[in-house]
DNA sequence: CTAATAGTGTCTTTGAGACAATATGGA
DNA sequence: TCCATATTGTCTCAAAGACACTATTAG
């Protein structure tokens, strides 16, 4: 259905559709309104930020929230929308937003999420390479990107501990559903200890909590998203987290180039857990269309010496057979 | 963003959020229609049905369109309009309805899908056993499950050779993305001639197209869908190929107690291509919480002959470790 | 009785993961 | 020099898939 039943007006003329149209009458139909919020992720030193802007006006003045905006009513379509608010808030030009991925991520309507007003908003998942710093357009105070660390996204860290998560689908946290992979991230445990001397921790490795994604003993309290964008925020890492297990979209928050170390790098963070450099190594080379090399190595070596790595962009592939799944995923 | 910006109505006073609210007029906002379509899909003799309404009003007056209509504007979520929806169309009282698995697939918002007017509509996705015959809600003439291979959904049977599917992920037809898994069904050869004397054909089998979803050979002209709902079916299809793949959901398609041999004929009729029953048996009965007996047997065999089955009921898992991946993927 | 079906066993190949080993270059 | 890092090699185990085999029962 794409609306017809209880409310048509002046259907009167049994016609053909064209004189159907013109007598119509579109202001027959429930108010809602409709908007796009961006969860636009990107890597910071080793760190993954989530673009936010800090509200000017009421409700949840001052409070941060995702960017976003209304869609303009038969003018753009909800993925025009998206893109042309992620442009709006991080001041990039087309050339630059091309190298970003934007995939719908889901819709939320609950009745009273907006206090004024009944407001259903079309979620988008950004990956983005390491961009300018934000600026706040829109009446928004200030645009950031905040390490997801800092996010008071629900029971834990990130969040997702009392829900299933997804590997992809989209509705998937309010049901029985469950996509991918993603048991409570906080029930499955962590290889604390991974054999002596291994580079659990080495290299441009981001400081861990057991959870995961970094906060750091300094951590400052953590910080309340406005509406229900905590639960937009935390799928959106869901959907990350199995998303770059299927698809090489790991590569979309690097460089043209890069190293298998900073692929690896994408990984850890995204994941919240090391992996074994070798055997990642070896894995992403072998999966076909995965990356490609360019020939060239990288101008020095490791942050603490080492030889210099060989460079890769991304391959052709849309999907990675076979996947890189998560490690710990072992019930028993 | 759940809408402050550019429209704020009642801005004056700075007091507490209450008087704002109350000041707030609501009619500031870009005026779109938010609706929801149901992709519900059940088994009926071994083929893959979708639930139809045949449209009564115009546009697509006595064309076939998904199941759906307007959200109540600030009285219900979307998860609860669906089921609503879900329950108006097939006349299925609570206790049915527990037993339909419904998420949410995705949200469609080009400019022009509805001539009238500017609409978004949230779609979901409905696994149901098999249903009583539907009724025809609201205003539509009719109501029926119709075969999916009767529809016309895009370049082939089931449109999908131009686009990237999904393991899951909503909007992943429109960009890059690509989820699970779902090469172009027609460029994956199907295992045409696989040894003697195999069950490829046997049991409740469905006829088959070289495509997956049986046509039949006296295949009448394929169903147009109203507005751009046969894209929404297609992606509802891409979900729910990749769904049964890492969720038991299979199982939502079955009666409470079911047959490993059903089972497979689930997984067989929504991917489309014949399983081997050995491989298949022995791989379900290995996943932790897929299944877990019942005790009791069927009470006959096969159709044709053959043991009688033990029975299953649906286990506690959310989630299939590891993955029943569909076959056919290798790429080489 | 015949043929199809349920359920199990075996074997091969592939891939994941644990470790080991070697070479390189930064501090 | 010292040591972390890049890259490759080896070994083991789990799992998928191809087949074979046995028992059972509808027609």
């Amino acid at each position: 259905m794409t609306g017809t039943e209880r409310r048509g007006k002046g259907v009167g003329a049994d016609g053909d559709d064209s004189a159907f149209l013109a007598a119509y009458d579109p202001r027959g139909f429930p108010a809602i309104a409709v908007t796009v919020d961006i969860v636009a992720l990107t890597l910071r030193g080793g760190a993954l930020h989530v673009l936010l802007v800090e509200r000017g006006g009421r409700p949840f003045r001052g409070t941060w929230a995702l960017p976003g905006g209304f869609v303009r009513a038969g003018q753009e379509s909800l993925d025009a929308a998206a893109a042309r608010e992620l442009a709006e808030e991080t001041g990039l030009d087309a050339a630059h937003l091309e190298r970003v991925h934007l995939e719908q991520l889901g819709s939320y309507g609950e009745p009273a999420r907006d206090p004024r007003m009944p407001v259903v908003t079309v979620a988008y998942l950004a990956f983005a390479p390491d961009l300018p710093e934000a600026r706040g357009g829109g009446d928004a105070t200030a645009a950031a990107w905040i390490p997801v660390s800092r996010l008071a996204l629900g029971a834990h860290q990130d969040g997702r501990t009392d829900r299933t998560p997804a590997r992809g689908s989209t509705a998937e946290d309010r049901d029985r559903t469950a996509g991918t992979s993603g048991e409570p991230d906080a029930a499955r445990p962590r290889p604390s200890q991974q054999g002596p001397g291994h580079g659990i921790d080495g290299g441009d490795s981001v400081p861990r909590t057991p959870d995961g994604t970094a906060p750091g003993p300094d951590a400052p309290a953590p910080l309340p998203l406005a509406f229900d964008h905590a639960r937009i925020v935390a799928d959106g890492l869901d959907r990350a987290r199995a998303k770059i297990e299927y698809t090489p979209l790991a590569t979309a928050f690097l460089g043209e180039e890069f190293t298998v170390a900073e692929l690896r790098g994408v990984y850890e963070s995204v994941w919240g857990s090391p992996l074994h450099a070798g055997n990642f190594h070896r894995k992403v080379l072998s999966v076909p269309g995965f990356v490609e090399p360019t020939g060239a190595t990288a101008a020095r070596g490791g942050a603490r010496g080492g030889p210099r790595a060989r460079l890769y962009r991304a391959g052709g592939a849309a999907l990675l057979h076979p996947a890189l799944l998560r490690p710990g995923r072992d019930a028993s």
